[in-house]
Formats: structure tokens, C-alpha cells, sequence
RNA sequence: UGGGGGAUGGGGUAAUCGGCAGCCCGCCGGCCUUUGGAGCCGUGCAGUCUCGGUUCGAGUCCGAGUCCCCCAG
């Protein structure tokens, strides 16, 4: 087949490129320039869209001995992740830009301007499986990516490739070393690539400004200030700066966000665990949607727990139930449904009804603002 | 000025009848992580306003001082 190898400049795509090449494809490299200044963006080996990236990238498509391109997308990567990013923080919701990457970029632009240029398929180096229209889980469940691509439909999989799905990070190292690859070494990138100095909350301050209200306690009362509710996320404890401890001295967690009271709301731990799920209209991964209600587990955080669940369909909407409570569910967040380590599907969480509360009034809270 | 209350790390608070100064935030360090200044961990940093007294032992009791708050000028 004639095979686009996405090439982040990073060991996992690089490796997946090779393997491409060895199973006999006819494999072209691409690196995608997704910021509009790279130069700004280097951080040491941080992130995947420095100039440094792109360097290695080229020089691992060298080692392999595939043409090679770099494809410039900062202004689809701007308009469908980034100012998603800010939107979605503006309306009190925690976005996951990695999924919406794969989702807008990677496995859209990227992959519809792949087919027009004659490419069957577009490889990459996640860590999941994807064996005819099936995705799973990787072997490696430490490095196991497939969350963030359970935003695809069954065409965009269609064209999809996944050669580490079989192979542990440290396989995909050692294999990276025998191959005289020069990123094998290279540390895994992490945290959003766009904000190389990691600092989300000043990024979002500079793009939406400070805009200074309450923190109130769940009772209502008022416990501290904050700067601009965009700078804190459901189930956060950390940089709170309240001024006054909890009665019990019991530390205390954001327990929602509403960006119209401009509040921000604190409380007890145990107020973030959450029952049930409500989210938005389902993206089935298999060709044909599962049979409803549907018994599995949920998945609500790139690297947090799973917990049984049942999923069913209101008004077109995907609503949750989880067997064991989860803590920390922020609107925004992708709820990911599997049957043991196949993905069914996901959704986008609208709300969350506590566990504390799903038996007794039924209130939905954690709801953000509709933007 | 009279009366009352208070003073515990960088911020906020707890400590029974006088008996190991605890907790929350912060800071520092570590873990985790291609989402969250997310989360988790740490025997880590850091404190009893000053001076004196009682006592085996004082944040706690007594006296004086300093400063702050409240009510009455």
C-alpha cells in the first residue's frame, strides 16, 4: 500500500514508520508543522512541533530511507485545536487538545489531504491496536493511547495504521537503537504542545484576560478569589490559594466552574464523586453501533481508572451510569466507552451527577455554561 | 480613655484538666503524564508576640509590656 507515515520527530513514529517500510508499503514521511512560530516552541525535547522536531523527524525518514515532507497545517492546527482549547476554557470546560488534534488534524486534514494525493492510509506511532476496524488497547497499558483516538469513526480507522499496538515502549526503544535511530533515547513528549513553558494558565489569561471573582464554598459562602475561572478545572485542589481552611480542616477540591457567575466552587472531597455521567451525541468506533443499553467499562481521563458502566441513549444523547464512582469529571473531558480493551466509542461530558446526589435529588451539577 | 477579646511557620487555623505543637494553603522535592498550572507521595521547609514567674513539665496558668480587633468616647 502507499503509506503516509505522520513523523512527530519522536521515537514511537519513527519506529512505526520503519515497520511500515519493512512490511513492504510504500511508506513517505511527513512531519506536520503545527505551530505558527516554531522556533517559540522549543523546550528542550519536550513537545512534538519544534524546529528540533522536525529535524529529527527528517533525519529518522534519512535512516529509513523514505522521501520526505514537512506538511505546514498551523492554521487548521490554530482554528481546531487551539482557539477550541481557549473556547472551551472561556465556557468552563476542560478540553483534552490531544484528542481533538487527532480528531480535526491528524486523522481529518491531515489524512483527507493524504487520500487526494493518493495514499491508502496514514501510520502512526500510537500505542493502540487496530486489526480490521477493531480498535484496542495497546499490549503496553502504561503508554496505551487508545482514548485519544476513540474520537475516530470507522472511515477515518479505515485509512488508519498502528504498528505499536503489539509492542511495549521499551520494545519500541530498543528497536529504535537497533535500527540507529537517533531519537530512541529521546524522552516521551507530554503536556500540551502548544504551551511549551506549561504555564496553561498564563497562556489562557493572555488570550481571554483576567476577569477576577468569587470561590465559594458549596454552602454558598465565599472563601477566596480567583483571577479568571479558566484557570481551574473540576477536581483540582492545588493553587486554590483560599484564604480561609475548610471547618473540618479537610483539604478542598474545585467542584465546578460557572463562567456566566463568574464563580468558581469548592468543597469536600467526596462531593467529586460522580455516579453518572450525561454527555454529548456518540462516536461509534465499529461500523455498526452497539446494541443499547450497553454493558462495559467507561474511561474518563487519558490516564484514569476505568469503572463498569452502562451506556444508553437519551434524546441522541450518551448518558453513563457508573458502577464505581469516579472523581474529578470535567465537562469537557471525553467519556470512552470499551468492551474489555475494545473501543466502543466516546462522547464529550456535558455534566456529571454526583454520587451523593444521583439518589436524592437528582440534581445535575458541574454543568458548564453552553457557549 | 474605660471595658471586653485576641496574638501559634509565608497565609489561615487546631491542641482535653498544664503532658510529643496537628491540619489546610504555600514553598521545595519526588512519582505519574502526548488533556487539566489535574492527581498522588514525602521522616522535606517553616511557628507558640516580648520579658519575667509558677511547675518535673507552659502554646495553655500568673504578672508586666507591645501590637491588633470589638463595644462604649
Amino acid at each position: 500500500m502507499k503509506l503516509l507515515a505522520a513523523m512527530s520527530g519522536g521515537v514511537d513514529s519513527a519506529v512505526a514508520a520503519a515497520r511500515a517500510v519493512d512490511a513492504g508499503h510504500d511508506v513517505t514521511g511527513v512531519h506536520l508543522a503545527l505551530s505558527p512560530s516554531p522556533a517559540s516552541h522549543r523546550m528542550g525535547a519536550r513537545g512534538c512541533c519544534t524546529l528540533e522536531d522536525a529535524r529529527d523527524a527528517r533525519r529518522a525518514a534519512d535512516v529509513l530511507g523514505v522521501p520526505f515532507y514537512v506538511w505546514d497545517l498551523h492554521e487548521r492546527f490554530t482554528e481546531d485545536v487551539v482557539e477550541d482549547f481557549v473556547a472551551e476554557y472561556a465556557a468552563g470546560r476542560t478540553p483534552n487538545p490531544c484528542l481533538r488534534c487527532n480528531e480535526k488534524i491528524k486523522f481529518a486534514a491531515v489524512l483527507d489531504k493524504a487520500v487526494a494525493l493518493g495514499f491508502d492510509a496514514i501510520v502512526t506511532g500510537h500505542h493502540a491496536r487496530l486489526d480490521r476496524g477493531v480498535l484496542r488497547r495497546s499490549v503496553d497499558p502504561a503508554k496505551d493511547q487508545s482514548y485519544v483516538l476513540a474520537v475516530l469513526r470507522a472511515d477515518q480507522l479505515d485509512r488508519a495504521m498502528f504498528p505499536l499496538g503489539e509492542s511495549t515502549k521499551d520494545d519500541v526503544r530498543r528497536e529504535a537503537r537497533d535500527r540507529g535511530l537517533a531519537v530512541a533515547d529521546k524522552p516521551d513528549s507530554h503536556d500540551v504542545c502548544f504551551i511549551p513553558d506549561g504555564d496553561t494558565r498564563g497562556f489562557l489569561a493572555g488570550r481571554l484576560g483576567a476577569r477576577a471573582g468569587d470561590v465559594v464554598d458549596h454552602d454558598g459562602a465565599v472563601v477566596g478569589r480567583h483571577e479568571g475561572t479558566f484557570g481551574y478545572t473540576v477536581g483540582q485542589r492545588r493553587g486554590l490559594r483560599l484564604d480561609r481552611p475548610a471547618a473540618d480542616g479537610a483539604p478542598r477540591y474545585v467542584l465546578s466552574i460557572s463562567p456566566v457567575a463568574n464563580t468558581v466552587t469548592v468543597g469536600p472531597v467526596a462531593r467529586l464523586d460522580v455516579r453518572e455521567v450525561r454527555a454529548g451525541t456518540p462516536v461509534w468506533t465499529g461500523r455498526t453501533p452497539p446494541r443499547l443499553p450497553f454493558e462495559g467499562t467507561a474511561q474518563l481521563r487519558a490516564h484514569g481508572a476505568v469503572s463498569p458502566a452502562t451506556a444508553r441513549l437519551t434524546d441522541g444523547r450518551l448518558v453513563v451510569e457508573l458502577h464505581e464512582a469516579q472523581r474529578g469529571i470535567a465537562p469537557g473531558q471525553a467519556v470512552v466507552l470499551y468492551d474489555g480493551d475494545r473501543v466502543v466509542g466516546s462522547a464529550t461530558v456535558e455534566s456529571a451527577l454526583l454520587a451523593s446526589e444521583a439518589l436524592t435529588t437528582g440534581r445535575s451539577v458541574g454543568t458548564a455554561a453552553r457557549s
